[in-house]
DNA sequence: CAAGAATGAAACGGTTCCGAAACGTTTTGA
DNA sequence: TCAAAACGTTTCGGAACCGTTTCATTCTTG
């Protein structure tokens, strides 16, 4: 269990992974976006539109155009749910855990560096 | 100093930051602006538009439109280099000043929740 | 001193995101 | 059974951001 990071570790911190995301090519994620995929997949499912928005104080819509632009990326998927099928249960890809994967090992590795 | 973050922890950290930013209501900066604020702050000046460009791997316009954005919160302000006027000098104010005190204190809090 | 380089800003068209409202489908319950 | 509610999506107009190109100003240098 590491110490809390001191105020200046975690400005560094953001600074040197905000760094690493810009200068790659790869299309930025929006914090809305990131922030709806790390719940999809840190927390147990099922995840619906109407519970993200609820636990990120957004709007439907906004849910739902972030898997749409998320879809296209391959990093979630949707798929109805057959016992009220007025739910949609979003689900996990491959391509999201590696995405994932990828920020945590950007982020641990920044943070050796403090 | 701490040890290193675990990969598990750092996206804990990802999503417990992220989380508090998106349900606050106050606009959030995107990546690039973030980062090329953090950069204003943590490193030392002069700060120019082409150096940060450089740094960043973006274009000038790029950074001409986040300092128009940033200028408009109060977050950085900009000065006409008297030396050589073509350079404009990028500086620092009390709103950026405490913008990221708050977000450092919010890494350093998630981070003792690890 | 004049021609070229360097710097930052502005203009332009295209893409993405936003909030609010309206919509179609499915389930509920009186 | 059938009106009301719930869920997710779509549409709409507006705002923000992007990359590229062009521009005005200022400096350098031959």
């Amino acid at each position: 269990m590491p110490y809390p990071l001191s105020t200046a570790q975690a400005l560094h911190l953001w600074h040197d992974v905000g760094l690493t995301q810009v200068k790659d090519d790869e299309p930025d994620l929006s914090l809305r976006q990131m922030t709806i995929l790390l719940s999809i997949y840190l927390e147990s499912p099922p995840h619906t539109v109407r519970g993200l928005a609820a636990k990120l104080h957004v709007s439907k819509p906004v849910i739902t155009r972030a898997l749409d632009a998320m879809g296209k990326l391959d990093l979630v998927s949707r798929r109805r749910d057959e016992e009220d099928r007025r739910n949609v249960l979003i689900q996990r890809t491959v391509g999201g855990s590696l995405y994932l994967e990828r920020l945590a090992d950007l982020v641990s590795a920044s943070s050796e560096r403090l």
